[in-house]
DNA sequence: AATGAATGAGAATTCATTCAT
DNA sequence: AATGAATGAATTCTCATTCAT
C-alpha cells in the first residue's frame, strides 16, 4: 500500500496524486487506505519516513566502517547511488516532492539529509587529519564543502536516473561509475584544498 | 501579472496556488488573467519561460567572454548566484516547482539547464586545452563533471537563499563568496583531473 | 447495548452518532450490534421503544389510581419529572432526537405522547365531573388544554434537567418542586375554567 | 436561497440535509451556495438568525404596546401563533433543529427565546401590579411561570401546525383559537396565583 | 456466538474555467 | 478592455453495512 503511494506520489506529485488513484494502484478501496493511514498527510509522512529510513540504512550498510576516510566516502556514495537507482520513485518522492511541500514534510527529509551531511563532514575532517594537512580546516568551511558534495551527489542521482538526460535505463551509468565521477570531481579538489591551495579570481 | 504568478507559485506551489489568489495579488480580475494567458498551465509555462530566459540571460551577461576558461566559469557562477539571490521566487519556481510538476513543465526548465550545462562543459573542455593536459578527456566524463558542478551550484543556490539553513537574509553569503566556495571545491579538483591524476578505490 | 446507544444518541444526535462509537461504548464489536439490531434505523427504533415504554411505565406506576383527579395528575407529573431527571439521556433521545429525525421515528414517540395526553385529558375530564362544573367542557377544548399542559411539562423537564439554564446538577429543582410549579400554574387555571370563567380579549 | 435552506433543514434536519439538495431546491449550483454562505455551518447560522429575527419581529409587531398586560400578552401570542403557522418550516428549524444541534446554534435560538421569556415575564409582573395583588410575587416564581407559559406556547405551536396530531391544514385551529386556549389555560391560573391561592397535594 | 477486515455510496468543500455584460 | 456571477468536475474524508472466518 505504501508502495502504491510512493509510485503515485513520484509520478504525480503530492498535490496532484489523488487518494483515489493511490487506492486503485494499491488494488484496494479508498476507505482501507484511510483505515491504515489516517489522512493524505499522514500517508505522505509515512512514505517519507519509510523512504528516508531505507535510504539512510542503505548508505549506512554500504559504508566500510574501518576503512580510511576516502574509502568510506566512496563506499557510502556507491551505496547511495545504488539505492537511488534501485528505488527511483522513493528518491523522487524524497528529493522532489517532500522537500517542496512545505514545513511538515520538508523537515522530515531534512533530518535524514542532515545525517548524511554530518557523515560526509566527518569523512572530510578525518581525511584532513589522515593527510596531516598543513592547517586544521575551519569547521564552517568543511561544512560548506560537505553541502556542495551532497548537493552534487543529489544532482547526479537524478542524472543517473535519466532525469534531464532522458537516457534509456540500459544506457545509464552504474552506481559505481557515478560514484567514481563524483569522487574524482571532489576528492582531488579537497586534497588540494587541504594542502592550502586556493583558487582565486586573479587566475 | 506574471510577477504575481511567480510570487504565488513560489509561495504556494503550482497546485496549491489558485488562480483566484494570483489574480488578487496581481490586482486584476480573474477573467483578465484568462484573457492574456489562457489557462493555469499556460500561465505557468509563461512564468517558466520568462524566469528561465532571465536566468540564462543573467548568466550569459555575467560571463567575461574573452577571459580564460576558469575566469569565465567564475564570472558565470557569480552571475548565477547573484541572479538566484536577487530573484529567489523565480529560482524557487524553476528549481522546486517546475521540475516537480511532471512532463510539460519539467521539459521547459530542462532546456535552460541544458544550455547552462553545455556552457560549463565547454569551459571544462577549454580549460583542458589551455592546460595542455596530458590526454583529451572523454566527452562523457566531462559531461558528468559538468552535471556535478551544476548540481552543486543549484544546491548552493538554495543554501545561499536560506533554504535548509534558515539563515536570516542579512547573514547569507554573498554571491561572490558562494561562487568562490564552489570554485575552490571544483576547480582545484578539475585541475588535478586535467593533470591525469585520478582517485581510485585502492586508496 | 441499548444503554450504549441511548448514551451515544443523546450525546451526539442521531446522525452524528456512529455505529462505531456505539459499539465501542457498548464494549462489543460492530457486527454484533448488527447481529442483534439489524441497522442503525432499527437500533434507534428499539431505543425509542424502550425509552418510551420506560417513561410511560414510570408515569403509570406513579399515578395513584383511586385518588381524586388532581391528585392523580399530581402524582403522574411527579413520576414524569422524576423519570426524566433520572434518565436525562433517555429523555433527550425521545424529546430532542426522535422528534426531529423525520417520519419513522417521530411517529413512535408520538404514540407514547398520545398515551400521556389521553391520560391528562381523562384527568381534566374527571376533574370537571368531580367539580360538578357548570357545563360539560367541549372535548376539543379539553384536548387543547391537555396538550398545553403536556407541552409545558416537557418544556419544564428540559428546564429542570439544566437545559437552557445550565444549572449544575446539584442546584436543579426536585421532581416534586417542578411538579408543584406546574400544578400551581395549571390547576388553578383549570379550576377557574371549570367554574365557567373565561378570559376574553375584551379584558 | 435561504428559503431553500429553511425548507430543506426543516424537512431533513441539519445533518441529513445535504448541500447538494439545498442547492438543487434553490435552483442554483452548489458552488454558488458556498460563494454566498461559506459553509454549511454558516448557512445554518444565517438561517437561524433570519428566522429568529423574523419571529421576534412578528411578535413585537403584534403586541399592542399601550394595552393592559393581559391584552398585550394575548396579542403577542396571537402574533406568535400566526407567525409559526405561516412559517412552519422556519419554526421547525428554530424549535426542532437549531435547539438540538449543540453549542453554536442552540445559543443563537436561546437568545431569541430569552427575549420572549423576558417579555412574558414583564407582562406577568405588570399584571400582578395592575391586579394589585396581595403580595409581590417572587421574581423566581414569575420566571418559572413565564418558562412554563412559553413552553406551553411552543408546544401548542407545533400542535397547531399539525405536528403530532397529523391534522390536515384545513382542520387546524386558527392562531386566534390557539392563543385563546393558552390564555384561558394560563391567565386564569395566574390570576388565582396572584390572589395567593395555591394548589397543594393535600387536595 | 463473535469479529477483523473491507467497501459502496455519499458528504462537504474547492477550483479552473466561462459567460453575459 | 474588463468583470461580476456562475458552474462542472474533482478532492479529501466518513459511515453504514457486510463477508469470511
Amino acid at each position: 500500500m505504501l508502495d502504491a503511494a510512493v509510485l503515485t506520489f513520484a509520478r504525480r506529485g503530492y498535490r496532484a496524486a489523488s487518494m483515489d488513484e493511490i487506492a486503485e494502484v494499491a488494488g484496494v478501496s479508498k476507505p482501507l487506505v484511510y483505515l491504515y493511514l489516517n489522512s493524505k498527510e499522514e500517508l505522505f509522512s509515512a512514505v517519507i519516513r519509510r523512504e528516508s529510513a531505507a535510504l539512510a540504512e542503505a548508505v549506512r550498510a554500504a559504508v566500510e566502517p574501518d576503512a580510511p576516510a576516502d574509502r568510506q566516502l566512496w563506499s557510502g556514495l556507491k551505496g547511495f547511488f545504488a539505492h537511488t537507482a534501485e528505488h527511483p520513485d522513493g528518491w523522487a518522492v524524497l528529493h522532489q516532492q517532500a522537500r517542496t511541500q512545505g514545513e511538515p514534510f520538508a523537515v522530515e527529509v531534512a533530518a535524514m539529509r542532515a545525517e548524511i551531511v554530518e557523515f560526509v563532514t566527518a569523512m572530510i575532517g578525518a581525511a584532513a587529519q589522515e593527510a596531516g594537512c598543513g592547517r586544521e580546516p575551519a569547521a564552517r568551511e568543511v561544512s560548506g564543502l560537505a553541502h556542495a558534495l551532497v548537493g552534487a551527489a543529489e544532482s547526479l542521482a537524478d542524472w543517473a536516473n535519466g532525469r534531464g538526460s532522458g537516457a534509456a535505463p540500459g544506457e545509464r551509468p552504474s552506481a559505481k561509475d557515478t560514484a567514481a565521477t563524483l569522487m574524482n570531481f571532489a576528492w582531488a579538489g579537497l586534497g588540494r584544498l587541504m594542502d592550502g591551495e586556493r583558487w582565486s579570481p586573479g587566475g
